[in-house]
RNA sequence: GCGCCCGUAGCUCAGUGGAUAGAGCGUUUGGUUGCGGACCAAAAGGCCAGAGGUUCGAGUCCUCUCGGGCGUACCA
């Protein structure tokens, strides 16, 4: 908005410095001037060119100044401490500022459109897994920049790659058809959760002899008590008739604490009595530990985790230990099946993923995430093998350790070690990610003839993307170089990594549901005569709003640890702050309009004679967006937008105390209302940048 | 070992090489017979992890150290 006014004063800065005999750089950069109550601009040129000589600032900056000042252009032009500022004429900038909003509307903000076509793809959902809360910090990112790039000119395709097949599918499939075949649940939109559930008990159960074994090896290496009794109960598991072999083979990995391995004895009947030894043996602990707290008021925090353990183990004993030693293989040889493309199997998986699509498509539309295109893991799978295949004959990748591999450094001839060795296929022949990923990216160039492809993705994969980003070069694929990964820390609950495989999530569905009750409370105590369907619309903006903001107002690269009560907090700076000052600024329109007064248009007269500092501040901020818009593109950083119309909406509370506007006299009413409708104006256009509605009431 | 990211107020975080480092939460004290109190005003709270360097100028760029997180050949 002030390019105009910037591009001025450095050119005149520049044609100044050459009548006074210097050289000016190349780039004059022009700064907003951050003193209170002053609006225009300044540049720091002097300094640069005088360097430590503090006489030869001031005088260039006063030569300088002298000479701007002759022009007229700038309301006043001055030196201080170096720096040269140009002061606007707040009447003529102003009436620029609101004639610009009032006459682009929603596209106040938007620039011109840049050459090239960006992909970008995120929102990588996977089916047969529940949504949580980390995944939407992944789709709020990835639809904030794609509005914001759009908006900012690029030519952007927005495409959403779901994990519709790989290891995890095949786990849960697993489950579905070993122990919950044909049952589904009543409600079909929680058919998508449930089979999560299921995903989440096929981990449990393909990992339990590990986890058994993990945790007799723990219980060897804490529990010093239990290690005093071992004696006594080898002399039980003897009595109990376990062969004299295995009870010796025992004795040493407990002893000299070695791993254990179950597969390692003759008689699997030894590992269920000794867990029943353990269970015991844990017990009387407990109960010794209890009278020790009786006594000195501790309590052991290695043994009350010891027995949490045990009791989430011993809860599945009976029935999982003996048949878990087979689930391993059943699971691989399901993918095979799979790979085999077997009638049963594919039907399966069908109807299954129809299941957790129906749920991930509804949640997109709930988030307003805009996408165009949607690539599917298992359309992949294929032409990956191909891929595979074509890359062993030209001899680009290797089979190394019965896999193949792509031997990165060693192709690109670099001896330090940098990008590694990456797996493109398993080697049973099933598919990697990095299989389906570099046929991906064949389909985005040569389908989608994509100049540009960005992928968000969170950024403990940002080591994986420079491998894959190379291997495509090293395929021949010019716009490799094009292609960037942009990176976006996790999101972590306050006890520990959040993930779906353990079942240690906390659900998006329950969050959003939180997220509405209270929006909704907080609507009907403030607007109770509301008709019911709009208090509900206003719930779910302010509800679905607060979630995407606290999504959205943090860096890229800062770990967000979730906070239940922070994530749903209505106050400060918060999403329902900015909506707040939106609905403020729609109210007083209405007000005016109620009691007659004709609301401005772009033709108004805008009179800023004597302008009050919130009058200057406020339309500063809104003169900004459309160059906060651009940064955010350029940065990849939501993030401006969302500080952006937190700011916006301060410097809005700040002029809504201290101006009247339909009480104000009408010259200046009519200046006041047209702000206020630029300033409702460019928060409903910030706003919807970030997927976040500004309601009119609420 | 190597690589990436982070370290700013009690807590959660902003901060485009430039003027006095800012918000929110929390704490304390005030404000509405005024356009909506999901608000506003004020107070308290900082060796910007540490040490060097580059620069007229460093929270910001470079190097090293410390502390934390995450990667690092068949998870995605």
């Amino acid at each position: 908005m002030f390019e105009q006014e910037e591009k001025y004063a450095a050119d005149a800065i520049g044609r100044a410095l050459e009548a006074m005999g210097y050289t000016p750089p190349a780039k004059i950069a022009m700064r907003p001037i951050p003193l209170e109550g002053i609006w225009g601009v300044g540049s720091t040129v002097a300094m640069q060119l005088a360097g430590k000589d503090r006489a030869k600032v001031g005088e260039i900056a006063e030569g300088v100044a002298e000479r701007l000042r002759a022009l007229n252009h700038f309301a006043n032009v001055h030196a201080e401490n170096g720096y040269i500022n140009c002061i606007f004429d707040v009447g003529k900038v102003a009436t620029a500022v609101i004639h610009a909003v009032l006459t682009a509307g929603s596209d106040y903000g938007r620039g011109a459109a840049i050459p090239g076509r960006v992909m970008i793809e995120y929102a990588q959902l996977n089916t047969h897994k529940e949504f949580h809360v980390g995944h939407l910090r992944n789709v709020a990112l990835g639809a904030a920049l794609v509005r914001i790039m759009r908006f900012a000119g690029y030519d952007v395709v927005a495409a959403s790659y779901i994990g519709d097949i790989g290891l995890h599918v095949i786990k849960c499939l697993w489950c579905y058809r070993e122990f919950h075949m044909g049952q589904e649940p009543k409600d079909p939109a929680q058919r998508g959760r449930w089979l999560g559930e299921r995903y989440v008990e096929a981990n449990q159960r393909l990992a339990y002899r590990k986890d058994v074994s993990d945790f007799i090896a723990r219980l060897v290496l804490e529990d010093m008590v239990f290690n005093g009794q071992v004696d006594s109960i080898m002399k039980e598991l003897i009595h109990a008739g376990v062969p004299n072999g295995d009870v010796a083979k025992l004795l040493g990995v407990l002893v000299s604490h070695k791993p254990f391995d179950p597969t390692a004895y003759v008689n699997d009947e030894m590992i269920p009595i000794f867990w029943k030894h353990i269970g015991a043996e844990l017990r009387s602990e407990k109960r010794r530990d209890a009278i020790k707290h009786q006594v000195d008021g501790l309590h052991s925090d290695s043994l009350a985790s010891l027995w949490t353990e045990y009791q989430r183990l011993d809860a599945h004993f009976t029935q999982w230990w003996a048949p878990s030693a087979t689930w391993e293989a059943e699971a691989r040889a399901l993918f095979l099946a799979w790979d085999r493309k077997e009638k049963d199997i594919v039907a399966l998986w069908e109807k299954t993923r129809q299941w957790s699509l129906d749920e991930l498509l509804q949640l997109f539309a709930q988030l307003g995430a805009p996408i165009e295109v949607y690539f599917y893991e298992s359309e992949v799978e294929e032409p990956g093998r191909a891929i595979v295949r074509n890359l062993l004959e030209r001899g680009i990748a290797e089979v190394s350790d019965g896999l193949p591999v792509v031997k990165i450094d060693e192709k690109l001839g670099l001896a330090k070690e940098t990008y590694r060795t990456l797996p493109i296929l398993r080697s049973d022949g099933t598919t990697l990610y990095a299989t389906k990923d570099l046929a991906l990216a064949a389909v985005k160039f040569d389908e989608y003839h994509v100049d540009h492809s960005i992928y968000v993705v969170d950024a403990r994969q940002s080591f994986y993307f420079q491998q894959i980003f190379k291997i495509l070069e090293l395929m021949g694929f010019a716009q490799a170089a094009q292609c960037r990964h942009l990176p976006y820390e996790f999101l972590t609950l306050p006890e520990g990594t959040m993930s779906s495989r353990s079942g240690n999530a906390v659900f998006f569905e329950d969050v959003a549901a939180d997220a509405l009750a209270r929006a909704r409370a907080a609507v009907d105590e403030k607007n109770p005569d509301l008709p019911e369907e709009t208090k509900a619309e206003i719930a779910r903006t302010i509800g679905i709003g607060a979630l995407l903001y606290g999504m959205l107002d943090r860096d890229n690269n800062t770990v967000i640890v979730f906070d239940w009560e922070q994530a749903l907090s209505f106050d400060g700076h918060a999403a329902p702050y900015i909506q707040y000052a939106h609905a403020r600024a729609c109210r007083i329109l209405e007000r005016a309009q109620a009691e007659g007064i004709a609301l401005p248009d772009a033709t108004s007269a805008i009179h800023l004679s004597a302008p009050v500092t919130e009058e200057m501040a406020l339309l500063e901020q809104i003169g900004n967006f459309p160059a906060e818009v651009r940064r955010a593109a350029e940065t990849d950083k939501p993030l401006i937008i969302a500080n952006y119309v937190y700011d916006l909406a301060k410097r809005f509370s700040d002029f809504y105390g201290a101006c009247p506007v339909v009480q104000a006299e009408p010259e200046t009413r009519t200046t006041r209302l047209a702000l206020v409708d630029a300033t409702r104006q460019t928060l409903a256009n910030g706003l919807a940048l970030l997927g976040i509605h500004a309601p009119n009431v609420m």
